[in-house]
DNA sequence: TGAGCAGAATGGTCTAACCATTATAAGATA
DNA sequence: TATCTTATAATGGTTAGACCATTCTGCTCA
C-alpha cells in the first residue's frame, strides 16, 4: 500500500537522478558528464559519494568512465551486455544449466523462424543463402574450422531473428547465444559429418522460411536446436571423461 | 589474440577477489564479510576504494549491505533480479514499443503453453483451474476490479511458464510482463464483456494444455495475447484522445 | 617537419575525521 | 522480577583535502 518514504542514501539519489536523465533522453549516448569536481558541486555531495554513484551507473552499463584529460563519464548506448553478464553470473551460480538455456533457445529460435517465414523479403532470403554458403564452405578436410563454422551458424540464427525487426527478440537471442557459446569455448571440435548435418538442417529451415511455411519453419528450427544441443552435450561429456582418465 | 595484460584499477581487483570467493563457494549465502575497517586492512586499500568495490558487488546482486552494529556485507544467494533489472533497463532505454513487447510476449507465451501441454501434471492442472476461477470471480457489476482481474490474469500466465520449470523462461516472462504493465498503469478500465472474453480465452488455453494438445495450446496462447494487445491499444488510444480534448 | 617534452585536466587512491543507524547491554522503574 | 528506557559501541554513510596516474594538447627544439 505504501512505498518507502524517502531515499536515505545520498549516492542512490545521485544514481537515480543521472539514470533518469539518461532514460528520458536529456543525456544522450556520447554525451560527457561534467567532471567529478564540477558534478560534486552541482549535486552538493562529496566526491567519494559521487564516485560510488558513478560506479553503480557504470555497472548498469549506462556510462563508461574514461581516464585522462578530456575524459569523464561518457553516456553509453543501450547494450545487452549487462543482461548477458548477469545471466552468466547465474549460470556460474549453477542456477541455470545448459539444458535450460538450450530449451529456452529452442523456443525463441522456433518463434523467430516462424516470424521470419511470415515476412521475409527477397533481399533477406538472398542474404540467408549467402550465409549458408559461407557455413558450407567451412566444411572440408584440413585444419579444424569448428570456430569458423560456429560463427557462420550463429550468423544465420542471428539474421533470422533480425528479420523480425524486433529489438527485444534480437538482444534476448544475443544474450542466450553468448552464454551458450561460453560452454563451447573449451577446444570443442566438430567432425565433418556433424557439420554437414547441421548445414542440411539450416538449409531445410531456410527453405521453409523462404517458402513461407510458418509451422514447418518453427518445427524444423526447434528440432535443429535440440539435435545440436544433444550432440554438443555428447561431445562435452566425452571430453569430461577423457580429462578424468 | 591478446587480452588486457593486467587489472590497473584496484577496486576492480577487489571486486574480482570477493566475487571469486563467492562463486567458488568459499563465501556462502548468509555469510557476513569482515567490517570495512577490517577488510581495508586485509586488502591493503583505502576505505573509499573498498566501498566502490562493495557498491559494484551490491549492484551485481552478490552482496547486500546492512547498516548498524552487526551489519556489514551479507553474501546473497543467486537471484534473477539483476537479470530482470538489466533487461527492464534495456527495454526502457531502447524505448521499445508496446507492439514489440507484445509481439515477443506472444511468442514466448505460446512456447510456454506448448511446453506446459507436454508435461503438465494433475496438481498443476488443478491449480490452473483455481486461478481461472479467481479471475472469473472478479467479473461482475459494482466497483471496478480491473486491477484485480489483471493480477489474476497475470498469475495464470506466470504459472504456465512456471510449469516449464525453466528459470530463464520464468524471469524473461516476468521482465516482459513487468514492462508491459508499465503501459497499463494509467487508470486503465476494462469493461465486463472484455473480461469475459479474456476468461473464455484463458479457459480454452488451459483446456488445451490439460488435454496435452501442444499445437492448439500454442496457437490459442498466441492469439490470446494478440487480441488482448489490440484491445489494450484501443483503450489506450481512446484515453489519449479523451485527455487531448 | 617531426620527435619529444612539459603542462594541465581528469579520474584513481589515500587519509582522517565525523555523522547516522542499529544491536546490545546496562540501568531505571513499575 | 519483568519491562521499559537509556547509554554505549560497532558498523556503514558522508565529508574534506590531498596526492598519484593517465592522457590529451600544444610547445619547443633538433
Amino acid at each position: 500500500m505504501f512505498r518507502a518514504a524517502k531515499q536515505n542514501k545520498i549516492f542512490q539519489d545521485v544514481v537515480d537522478q543521472i539514470q533518469e536523465a539518461i532514460l528520458e533522453g536529456r543525456l544522450k549516448p556520447g554525451d560527457i558528464l561534467p567532471s567529478e569536481r564540477e558534478l560534486k558541486e552541482m549535486l552538493q555531495v562529496s566526491r567519494g559519494t559521487l564516485r560510488e554513484a558513478l560506479r553503480v551507473l557504470e555497472q548498469k552499463g549506462l556510462i563508461h568512465i574514461k581516464l585522462g584529460v578530456g575524459g569523464g563519464a561518457v553516456v553509453q548506448d543501450a547494450s545487452y551486455e549487462p543482461v548477458t553478464e548477469s545471466l552468466a553470473l547465474l549460470i556460474r551460480h549453477q542456477k541455470v544449466s545448459l539444458t535450460h538455456l538450450a530449451e529456452f533457445r529452442a523456443g525463441i529460435e522456433g518463434e523467430a523462424a516462424a516470424h521470419a517465414a511470415r515476412q521475409i523479403n527477397s533481399a533477406q532470403a538472398e542474404h540467408l543463402h549467402s550465409l549458408l554458403n559461407q557455413a558450407a564452405a567451412c566444411i572440408g578436410p584440413g585444419e579444424d574450422q569448428t570456430q569458423t563454422f560456429l560463427e557462420a551458424d550463429k550468423a544465420i540464427h542471428m539474421h533470422l531473428s533480425a528479420i523480425t525487426r524486433n529489438p527485444i527478440s534480437i538482444f534476448v537471442h544475443k544474450s542466450i547465444h553468448e552464454n551458450i557459446d561460453r560452454y563451447y569455448e573449451q577446444f570443442l571440435v566438430m567432425d565433418v559429418q556433424s557439420m554437414q548435418e547441421n548445414v542440411q538442417d539450416l538449409k531445410n529451415i531456410i527453405d521453409a522460411v523462404v517458402s513461407g511455411d510458418v509451422h514447418k519453419a518453427r518445427g524444423l528450427a526447434i528440432d535443429h536446436v535440440h539435435r545440436f544441443t544433444i550432440y554438443m552435450q555428447g561431445v562435452l561429456s566425452q571430453n569430461q571423461n577423457n580429462s578424468d582418465s
